[in-house]
DNA sequence: TTTAACTTCTACGATCCGTAGAAGAACTGC
DNA sequence: GCAGTTCTTCTACGGATCGTAGAAGTTAAA
């Protein structure tokens, strides 16, 4: 129950993008933006209603990516986790449905960049 | 374009355990034994019609997942990577959508088990 | 208290997936 | 060669998800 709409996954783009806490509208004006110019994939430049917005982030507030603050008026949201946690979090989905988990990461560091297997050794350190 | 129905991916299941191409038929028959006394999660001891089996398989060809020979007379089935293969692939898939991908790398290693960290550390090698 | 902003409810069309019947094509045994 | 059987393709429907947004209800501001 992982995967986004295309509108959905810009939102979440923008929500991920700011650090604070945005509102339906601000949300809008960005997606009205973000943009024709950018070499943002799909959800460019379109003048979206308001509610539409709002459709999208009670379904993510359902789907638990993203929460929002009920008390301020204009209510605002922001993303429960980073990008980075939720995408580590996706591959782990998507790893542990696998009943070969070693053969996996064996197939998926192989086709890893010399510069990314560096930050891995690293990251994975001594015994 | 990645996401698989849960008879599709039941499907998928088949064709990767077992190590011959399949025809329609015997995946049905598997279907209907893969199965109740099994774990299975949901696609259990149903006995499905041969005509659905075909149309998931004509969609799973069309998604790239699957191979068919057309020359046998019942046609035969079979995946075109393996389940190790396309897992890794979907991780790749997942981890590239994002531009911190060294962050996702931290958090992905972070919550991985010793024992495949040592997995890791091993196919990882000496730099 | 009237109005303007904001939220919730409801809904519709498109696409995807599970499911399968109907119709067409090919093989097999006579 | 023909009839019956087997197999494939075409078409379709109902449910779920997603993009999209209007209508109606609620709250804050003037």
């Amino acid at each position: 129950m992982a995967s986004l709409g295309e509108l959905e996954r810009a939102v979440m783009d923008l929500l991920w993008a700011g650090q604070e806490a945005a509102t339906a509208n601000t949300l809008r004006d960005q997606l009205a933006r973000t943009s024709a110019a950018q070499g943002g994939s799909g959800h460019e430049g379109k003048e979206l209603a308001v509610t539409t917005v709002l459709t999208v982030l009670s379904r993510l507030e359902k789907k638990g990516l993203v929460e929002r603050e009920r008390g301020t008026r204009p209510h605002r949201y922001q993303a429960v986790s980073s990008r980075a946690d939720h995408t580590a979090e996706l591959m782990h989905e998507v790893l542990g449905s696998a009943p070969d988990r070693e053969a996996v990461l064996a197939r998926f560091i192989g086709s890893v960049s010399e510069g990314e297997a560096e930050t891995l050794r690293k990251l994975l350190g001594q015994p």
